[in-house]
RNA sequence: UGCCCGAUGGUGUAAUGGUAGCACAAGCGCCUCUGGAGCGUUCAGUCUAGGUUCGAGUCCUAGUCGGGCAACCA
């Protein structure tokens, strides 16, 4: 596997792991765990906790579990499961035998509730939904205790009781922390740990009509795993005084939640919600669509697991909220494929190209390097005839000074073959378009220099027309043609500012070598970028090619 | 208006009381059978005001700005 080598750096979790090494809190273990609630498809910000959660275990001889958080069966479904433990082994990372699901936990957690109760630190309570609300307060003036706060303890155990046996409907009754109503942290007002919901679990299926809450579902799972850190993002940090709070009063286990800033990417949108939306309203063909920031959207894209986690390292670990700039990420990305992809030639917008000196009849092949990157990656041949097709954008009939590809008189090589020089073009007598460029090659030049050593400014891809395959080409751009579409200043909806040009549909010209190309294949087409066979709509013989990004350019952008 | 968290170039980060560094982006140059890659180089930063200290990005106080919190979601 091809690991770049990003210089880590000592971030904050890194310091803190190593001063609970040094003074032995958890007896030199380092456990944590990534717990993704299986109510959608994992992106490229949960590969940054992924990294998070799995790289300090793997870097300091610990373990992490995998741990699907599904507490809440109205939402959740296995095809998420499945989708989850994908994206986590393609990224690279193996939790082993530590598979769990809070599902599995459902039966202690319910005898710690019951205990919570019987020490008079929680109770069941009788109002609804909205007097819940209005009860618990504002940020600004403390709540008001619920009627059913002083609740004989036995009487709660027998109402709890009786909410598991299915005897009441979802929202009747609802089990309550008994902390302090006044507390300046709105989740200490006495806050919900169990809710009636009469709803089929995808693992447990009718089991329970009773499900705990997160407050009290995810310390508890922590507890029971033994987890020494467990790493969160910074919305949750008001939420750690009750994650302790409850260990605290059971008298349990008791980790250590410690919380970080979640990935946002520029031109993309992160929230689970937000991209069910442009799945659900079309505005993408599926949760795999190439444009999609999921790690199976950039699996399908061309991105490496290589690039995605060396992308998470080089973002860093801190407590600030930021918008990182997806050229990073790109950048990532191309110095993984730089090394690893093999090239091949493949023009996009063809043009005909007619060498007039070279029979008609003839053909040879050039030999080609298939990754100055890496010499193991060995040569190919490349068939060759008097009619090429070369990319449009590489022929100008009036050309500025700077331009150094092909135009009326000029030479240049056509990449791995010969010196060729344009004598003449060939229009449309309607449109005036160029339909044909024609020229002759300089035959002393076979293979792609001149023996007398005359030198070129200008080397263009080519293929040669009576050997080359058409193949589908999908061209993809940004989905959002702003850089932050989740916060626009006036209010509107991110879906305003889709890019309606985010895929545009080509057929190239592709050399032979390609046509057999594998579904997942990844290769630069030089000159163009790194593209890559699509796993999905692809065939044995016809591969249909998806951009995965292109090659820098400094020529279009000085122009 | 309450509580919690944060603030270093355009962006992401490092410096743990002692020379503000790295990467991306942008610009320039060299090199090149990819206008790719590589190499070199330039631009550019400690939110404000006080205080502690020989010395403050770092510690203290106040302010400013930004983010989070009022699902029987996670």
């Amino acid at each position: 596997m091809n690991e770049q080598t990003i210089p880590e750096s000592k971030h904050f979790i890194r310091q803190m792991i190593d001063e609970d090494l040094r003074t032995g809190r958890y007896d030199g273990r380092v456990v944590t765990r990534f717990p993704p609630e299986p109510n959608g498809y994992l992106h490229i910000g949960h590969a940054k906790a992924i990294c998070l959660d799995f790289g300090m275990a793997l870097e300091y001889g610990g373990v992490c579990h995998l741990r699907f958080d599904d507490t809440n069966p109205s939402k959740e479904e296995v095809e998420y499961v499945d989708s989850i433990m994908e994206d986590v082994r393609w990224l690279g990372f193996d939790w082993g035998e530590h598979l769990y699901y809070a599902s599995d936990y459902f039966q202690q957690m319910y005898a710690y509730a019951v205990a919570l109760i019987k020490k008079d630190k929680a109770y069941v309570c009788t109002l609804t939904p909205e007097e819940f609300k209005d009860y618990r307060g504002v940020p600004t003036r403390p709540g008001k205790e619920s009627p059913s706060r002083h609740r004989p303890v036995e009487e709660s155990l027998d109402l709890f009781e009786r909410m598991k046996n299915g005897e009441f409907e979802d929202g009747a009754y609802v089990v309550r922390a008994k902390i302090d109503m006044a507390s300046p942290n709105l989740h200490m007002r006495d806050p919900a740990i169990y809710r009636i919901k009469k709803t089929a679990h995808h693992r447990t299926g009718d089991t329970w009509c009773i499900y705990p809450m997160y407050d009290f579902a995810h310390c508890l799972e922590d507890s029971i795993e033994g987890i020494t850190h467990s790493l969160c993002t910074l919305e949750f940090e008001v939420h750690r005084p009750l994650y302790d709070w409850i260990l605290d009063q059971l008298e349990i286990y008791h980790p250590q939640q410690t919380e970080f800033a979640r990935l946002n990417l520029s031109y993309t949108i992160m929230s689970k919600r937000k991209l069910l939306e442009l799945v659900e309203g079309g505005h993408v063909a599926s949760w795999d669509d190439p444009r999609m920031p999921t790690i199976s959207g950039l699996r399908r894209r061309g991105y490496t697991p290589a690039a995605i986690r060396a992308f998470c390292e080089t973002v860093g670990i801190t407590k600030v909220n930021s918008l990182t700039d997806v050229a990073l990420l790109e950048h990532c990305l191309r110095d993984d494929l730089n090394k690893t992809s093999e090239r091949r030639m493949a023009v996009l917008n063809p043009l005909k190209l007619v060498i007039d000196n070279y029979p008609e009849n003839e053909e040879e092949e050039f030999e080609a390097v298939n990754n100055p990157e890496d010499p193991d990656a060995g040569t190919r041949r490349i068939p060759f005839c008097r009619e090429l097709y070369i990319e449009r954008d590489d022929f100008m009939e009036d050309p500025p000074k700077k331009f150094f590809r092909l135009a009326p008189g000029r030479e240049v090589r056509l990449r791995y073959a010969c010196l060729f020089t344009c004598t003449e073009v060939v229009k449309d007598p309607q449109t005036g378009e160029v339909t044909e460029v024609h020229g002759v090659y300089d035959p002393d030049s076979r293979g792609g220099s001149a023996p007398d050593g005359r030198k070129v400014r200008g080397t263009i891809h080519w293929v040669s027309a009576r050997h080359a395959a058409d193949a589908p080409v999908r061209l993809y751009d940004r989905l959002f043609t702003v850089e932050n579409p989740a916060e626009s200043k006036d209010g509107a909806d991110y879906r305003e500012f889709l890019n309606p040009d985010s895929l545009t549909v080509t057929t190239g010209k592709i050399e032979p070598a390609l046509a057999a190309a594998a579904p997942g294949a990844r290769f630069q087409f030089e000159r163009l970028g790194y593209y890559c066979v699509d796993s999905r709509d692809s065939a044995p013989g016809r591969p249909v090619f998806n951009r995965t990004v292109p090659l820098r350019d400094s020529w279009s952008k000085n122009k």
